[in-house]
DNA sequence: CTGTTAGCGCATTCAG
DNA sequence: CTGAATGCGCTAACAG
């Protein structure tokens, strides 16, 4: 920290008293200091370039205008990026700004992050995941007001903002319903993540909606996976109009097996993944369900500024929708 | 801000003095406070939970130990997580915090981002891109300790963390020329990203080392392109035995073009990616040239940190190295 | 209408 | 060995 103008410098060059220019410069000048004066404390501060000092204001003041972000790993793939990116210009907005601490997998450092941000006097604590996890608060991080962003308090006794997972394995299957398809297979995620049986939820309730019974299988995230079971699906007797996957890479997997396979997508069979992933889901064409990660971003920082006035947060989930995207990889079947 | 326990409550709590507390704390008292008072304050302490109010020391000691960090896209795609997450931890070893601030996409809040962050008295700022471009500090941000990472000053005043896309260029070249093949295609990055011009160099020299002549197509970095300009190169009569691409997505988009063409990777052609995406290379066994995106994150707050010491940086770009990671999408050429 | 004073929490003098 | 005093930069209350 290099030598700073104070409000001391502004004072003397405006020939005026601190206080004055504390006053004029938060706005309670009026009626309390000549005109003369006020346009000569803003343009002294003008030309020293004046910027008061928040740490001193915030020492006085009692609040840091800070909110603490924790996580294991966030700052490791696509998502936690434009999460990231909303919760930091909402904040923005509200004149805060977001203290970051990433241990990138090393969960066992969290209480030390936790430690530095509160020594920090943050006013507010969020804790991010990439992929929506469920996540105990411990007691010390409870105690200041906070929320889970794609996260849940297993408990349900802290707020989460997470994406609706049901509706959105729902509108994935209907994707493919809507076109007519009746013999749809689902390439699902790894049972350990929670979105999957989320999904898996609303994927059935639509199939039962329909009146028809899929198939489900076990498959994973990554696109070698969908390449796999894409390819045995794809080349059975029993080959389905119509395959939902776990998420976008998955269904790249997919439309790679079709593609050895010579089938045409969507001609042959259509496909439908999850995330709107901006790397692989725009480019392919390919029918999705996206999450909101920049929404949630945005509204993880809104309800947890709201919570510092007065409303304190409900606890439990504050669900975002997720919204369709319609792209090229789903037609109605050709049998 | 909470109620918080000051070193004062610790200090009625342990009998003594409130400097006295200051000093076993800060590991000063030795010779100066009695051993029962030293351990009498660091009970009190423990036991009432004390954390010294860094804002108080900030202002005291005139560091605020923070680092901003400022970007208007890193908080965008797949590669300025590990980017933070590098920093985030190299800072967290030196006690230091990132503030940071992303704009996504909106450069034209670059200056009020500086103003929030100076303002908190950040000790130090990095500029943080998401793909290696070209940036001008503007004064008020030269003014300051400062870095750019993945980034680099045209007028090369100001030190940029860049990885080695020459030599990344070149080696993603010998990948293929070390097997054996003479006969290559790049599929290029557009021109306006200078890493696309770096790496065309070292592919250049490369070719230009093995004595032959290779073609460039100028591509772009999504896979659909890769799909694409790889169909055209593969189906073309002068196929190629081998493929350098922008990126491992557009290198996806080949393997896609290939399976649609019947072709096999890499029996009948030779796929090179670059990037190491984590989302793509491994799960494909795409041979790529990694950014070590982590590390430079980790280089840029040690040469910050270091340079707030003593050592003014040198200026011009310091330079990671790019490994190479050799998988299974890469075989000698069979003709 | 203006200037002085006090105190936010800390670490460092300097007297005792 | 310890306690009181000082100042970091700021703002609110209060006295002039």
């Amino acid at each position: 920290m290099a030598r700073k103008v104070t409000s001391q410098d502004v004072a003397r060059e405006a020939g005026v008293s601190r206080s004055a220019v504390s006053m004029v410069l938060n706005g309670r000048a009026e009626g309390a200091i000549s005109a003369v004066n006020q346009k000569a404390v803003r343009e002294a501060a003008e030309r020293l370039g004046y910027r008061p000092n928040r740490i001193a204001q915030s020492l006085r003041d009692q609040t840091s205008h800070t909110i603490g972000v924790i996580s294991d790993s966030i700052v490791t793939g696509a998502f936690g990026g434009p999460m990231l990116a909303g919760a930091s210009v909402r904040a923005a907005e509200s004149d805060y700004v977001l203290l970051v601490m990433g241990s990138d997998g090393r969960t066992d450092r969290n209480a030390e992050f936790i430690d530095a941000l509160l020594a920090r006097q943050v006013d507010g604590l969020i804790y991010a995941a990439e992929g929506m996890t469920a996540w105990a608060p411990p007691r010390i991080f409870r105690r200041e007001p906070h929320i889970l962003l794609n996260a849940f308090d297993p408990s349900g006794g802290s707020t989460g903002v997470v994406c609706d997972e049901v509706e959105g394995g729902y509108r994935a299957t209907c994707l493919l319903l809507d076109a007519g398809h009746r013999d749809i297979v689902a390439l699902t995620g790894t049972p350990d993540v929670e979105a999957t049986g989320r999904r898996s939820a609303g994927h059935q309730r639509a199939l039962a909606e329909a009146g028809i019974r899929g198939r489900e299988l076990v498959c994973g995230w990554e696109i070698d996976r969908g390449l796999d079971l894409g390819t045995r699906v794809l080349e059975a007797e029993d080959r389905p109009t119509g395959v939902v996957c776990a998420n976008d890479r998955v269904a790249a997997g997919v439309l790679l097996a079709a593609a050895r396979l010579g089938l045409r997508v969507p001609e042959d069979v259509s496909v439908v993944g999850y995330d709107d992933d901006p790397n692989v889901a725009p480019q392919l064409g390919l029918s999705t369900v996206g999450i909101p990660h920049r929404e949630m971003g945005v509204r993880a920082v809104d309800l947890l500024l709201g919570s510092l006035g007065e409303a304190s947060l409900p606890g439990g989930e504050v669900v975002v929708p997720t919204p369709v995207m319609r792209r090229g990889s789903v037609a109605p079947p050709s049998r």
